[in-house]
Parts: C-alpha cells; structure tokens; sequence
DNA sequence: GATAGTTACGGTAGTCGTAACTATC
DNA sequence: GATAGTTACGACTACCGTAACTATC
C-alpha cells in the first residue's frame, strides 16, 4: 500500500470511475492508475469499485469505508506539507476565507485589516456564496475556513465555532410612518411591504419563524442575498427592510431610518468552519482570534482535537 | 513523501530516537531508515529530529506536529487493512478487550458468553489492569476497547461512551451488629473498619467524596483492586466491605450479608473506550451492543465521527 | 465504431542492503 | 574504543509510460 495508490482511488471516485479522466487529472497514465488500483485492491483482499466488466461503475461498500479513510490520509499528508510551510515561512502563505455577503461587507472589514497589517505576506482570498456553498468550499479544500450563520450545523466533517451573536433592524425612508412606531412590533411590519434577505442567508429562517410564531403572514415583496441590494430598494420606496443590525451605518444610510428589532427575532450566531482534522498555519489561528477574541489558538485546537461542534460558550 | 517514512519517523521518536534501534524493530537496515528520514526532512524543509552532531536527541516543535499527523496517518492505514479483514473474512478475528477486575468478574461474563455463540470465530482476549493502565492500553494499539469505571475521562484520543450506572453495597460476615442498621448511614459505616477497593480503582473516589461532604474519616484498614479478595477478607472478620453491588451474589456469598448503599454514594458510570478514529470490525460493534444495549453501531459511528465524548445519554 | 480498461513490455528511478567511513560519548 | 549515524555503491524492485489488445456502450 502506498500513498499514490490512495490517490488515485480518491481521483477516481471524484472523476466518477471514469480511470482516463483520474489520469489525466494526476498527469500520469490511464494503464498505470488501472494497475495501482488493482494491487491496491489485490492486496487488501476485495474490490474498492463495482464494475460491469471492465468498466467501473460504481463503488463497492468496502470501497466506501476506503475511500473514506483515504480521503483522511490524504488530507493529512497535505497537513503535514503545511507543517513545513508553516515553519520554514513563518509569515507568508494563503488565507481563504469563504464567508456571505453580509459578513464580508459589514463584520470582516476590521479584521481583515488588522490582519493584512501583522501578516503582510499572507496573500487573502475571499470567497462569497451562501451558507451551504461556503461549507462546501472548506469541504473541498478551496477555502481554509467559512464564516457564516446559517446551514451550517450539519457537516461532519466540519468543525463549527461559535464568533459573535446579532440581530436584526428594520430600515425605513426617513419619513416613512413605520418609524414612530414604538415599541416595533411583529404586527406593524406585517402591514407593510417588505424587502429582506433570501430564504438561504443570513438567518433568513430566523425572520421567517418569529412570524409563523405570531401567526402573521409578512408581505415579503423582493428578497437578496446583499444587504446593500436591500438598502437601495428600500431607500427607493418599495418597501421597508429587515437586515442585520450591523448592515446599518447611519452615516452612510443618510437617507435611512432605522429601528433595533432585537426584541422581536431570534439572536442569531455567527459560526467560523474548519475542517475537522485540519493542520491549521499560525496565522489562520491569529485571523479566527481576531474576528472572535474569545477563540485564542488553544480553545480552537481543543475543539478540532477533541471536540463536539460547540464548546460550550 | 511516503508511508514508510512516516513509519520510520514514528518508530524512531518511539525507540527514544535511535535510529539503529527503529530499524532493527522494522527489520530493516540502519542507513536506509537515516537515509528516509534525511530525505522527508529535506522534502519538508526542515528538521524532524534534533541532532547533537549526527545523534539524533529529541525531536523538534514543528517534528512534533509531523509526528502527530504521522500517527494518524500509520492509524489510519492500519484501519485500511482492518476493512480488508472485515469483509474478507466477517466473522473471524481478535477482539481485545482491557477493563478492570470488577467489570470483568461481574459485568462481562454473561456478555463475553453470549458473543462467544454468536462469534466463535472471534478470538477474544481479555486484559486486566487499572483503569489508567486500561486506558493505555487502547492507546498503544494492545486493547481494541477500555472497559473502565474510572479516570478515563482526560484522555483526547479515547472516545468514552456511558455504558451502565450502578452503585455500592456493605457487606458484613452474616451476623454483624452493622446488618440491622437502617437506614443504613455513612456515619455507621464510619464506626467500623472498612475494607474496599485502591485508590486508583472502580469508583473509589465517589467513596471518598461521600466520606468526605460528611467531615467523616472513614477506617479504611485495607484496600484491593479485587471485589472477591475484599470479600474474602471480610469474610474474616476484619471490616465491613464496599464494594459494587453487582459483585455481592447472596448464592455465591453465603457467609456475608449485604446492605444496599445506593442511597450514600454517588451513582459510578461505567464506561466503554475506543480511539478516536479508529475503525472498528463489525462484531466490535456487536459487542459493544451487547454490553451496552442502546449504543447501537450508529450511535457509537456517530460518536466516532463527529462526536463529544459523551452522546448525552 | 468510439470510448474505456487491461495486458505486455522496456526504461528508469528509487529503495534497500553491505561496506567503508566519521563522529559522539 | 565503543556505539551511533552518514556516505558510497551496487543490486533489485517496482513504478511509469507506450503500444497493442479487449471489452463495453
């Protein structure tokens, strides 16, 4: 057994047992990968992958349980190269962050100044998409960490950590009535139309379920995934919006209004995601204790060595 | 990068970092195993081992990590021939299981001869020591599971699922004045000389505490790692015993009497513990449901995978 | 007939073992 | 001087690539 073997039975499986395209994909030969699967399946003693005659079609149950594993060696060899990295260039590196809109516009700003400012060698990338897409980023190896709210408990294989909880406001023209309500309630909303994000962000579920809670049926007339989309069509007139609390700056939303709304929806929590056995570089950690102080490099190993998804905090 | 090398580095750092010992142990040549670490150092770009001139001493901080990582991968790859073994040959095998007297006197027999009929194949071997020893056990890859009640909560590699809770009773030679107490309290307890189990043993510390909440010093006159030599010296008059109240049978025990002390003690967990990322033949899983019947396969999968160390049970 | 995988075979690289050498204790 | 590790070198193995062959769709 070796590692290229385990390689190649990763490459294969993701190049859905197409043998040629795995190949080509490691820059090596279809008959060599063909062979190395063979011995590798020869000596642990079954077939990794179904066939209809020579043609792979499918993975056996054994084969699963392999690929598994492998994909954790896998993993694991390529930690064992960040090791090196880390420790021959301590400073320099690639940060990939996978977050929404929301946090890239209104909670990372700060951070990643900071960050650029201690580790200028670090190159940063930021990555945008929903909650699930984010997730799956880090899954597949593309982003280092994922920053997001929503969706995001259900991952094995991911480590969540809890940063920062926030609500949400509503944000109104100046003059529009909804302004002098006090206290906001659920009810006064419901009567006008509004305008917030789409079902799949940014605690969007949250919105939706303070509502059914109060039996109400909110009018939700245009829905985005950016809290600056919301901002403008609200500043235009098509409605009054509910975003987070954080996506208002009163001094840049001159033309806004705005009300806290923390009392009528669920606090949200803001999550950072890691790959569970992930080798983490030194400045990944200093990145996740800027963003959450309260997740110093040990808290943070603990939780990927041992670790439940949630610490407790 | 290779598996061997990872084997050579572990096996070195396990030698006390003598390189002409590691290779002896892996029935190989000296220099080869120099020569592969030479080169995954240079490959990583830095150095495993410290050196004083060419003797390798210690190991560095970034040596530690690969070593760790390493660990994980040889694990894993062990893991890979297990699946080999499992669906090659199912129901034959060896299944090791580490505990402590009184869980492999009382708790296990019934278990062991039930998974004996279902898997006569399955050579099962069972070995005895302290919980901590028990503990090590699994870690070093000797035991497959730790059965234990005790001190088997700080390790970060075991995964500990609650098995069974049970408590202590009093025994006494038949006709002690201590048998008519009731209700039964610490303090008559206090008053006689007390026999039951080492420090490092099945729950002794909930006696202790118990003792302890009441200001009370118990006289202790002698301790055991045995339930049956407890008894036996209670038998002869010199102390009252506590021990599990599974391990008193009023057949087997003729000559002493028993009172049940659940009331005064702490109820103890008993514990069942298996590496982290381990995997496990199949009749693992089936024993593991025979001694704990709701921790089906799933449950300790799921407990494996993702998972605290205690499924909240 | 086109696409996909296996068998066959030769070249090459890398690993292993022996032997000689060098350094540490 | 004894123990431990490195360098040097030769043998062998096993991996890779090309080419020819075979099977599936």
């Amino acid at each position: 057994m070796n590692l290229q073997q385990l390689r190649y039975v990763f490459e294969v499986s993701r190049h859905g047992y197409n043998v040629s395209e795995a190949a080509e994909s490691l820059f090596t030969s279809q008959p060599g990968v063909s062979k190395q699967i063979r011995l590798l399946e020869e000596e642990l003693g079954f077939e990794i992958f179904e066939r209809h005659g020579k043609r792979l079609v499918g993975i056996t149950e054994p084969g699963r349980q392999v690929l598994a594993i492998a994909e954790r060696v896998l993993r694991d060899v390529d930690n064992l190269r960040q090791v090196g990295e880390e420790f021959t260039n301590e400073s320099r590196g690639r940060l990939s962050i996978a977050t929404t809109h929301t946090q890239a516009r209104y909670a990372l700003p700060k951070v990643v100044q900071e960050f650029l400012r201690r580790y200028p060698a670090v190159r940063l990338e930021l990555h945008q998409g929903s909650p699930r897409q984010v997730c799956e980023m880090v899954l597949s190896g593309e982003a280092d960490v994922a920053i997001a709210t929503e969706a995001i408990a259900d991952y094995d294989d991911l480590v969540m950590l809890p940063c920062y909880q926030w609500n949400r406001c509503v944000i109104a023209p100046q003059k529009h009535p909804i302004l002098q309500a006090k206290p906001l309630t659920l009810e006064e909303i419901a009567r006008w139309p509004i305008i917030t994000y789409d079902s799949a962000f940014t605690g969007r579920s949250q919105i939706n379920k303070a509502f059914l809670g109060r039996g109400l049926k909110p009018n939700v007339v245009l829905t985005a995934i950016d809290s600056d989309v919301i901002k403008t069509y609200v500043g235009m007139g098509l409605g009054i919006g509910i975003v987070a609390r954080m996506a208002y700056d009163p001094l840049a939303d001159k033309g806004l209004g705005m009300l806290d709304a923390a009392h009528l929806f669920e606090t949200s929590t803001t999550r950072i995601g890691i790959l569970r056995n992930a080798w983490l570089r030194g400045y990944v950690y200093a990145f996740i204790e800027l963003f959450a102080p309260h997740l110093p490099r040990r808290m943070v190993e603990l939780a990927l060595a041992g670790g439940g998804s949630d610490p407790g905090l």
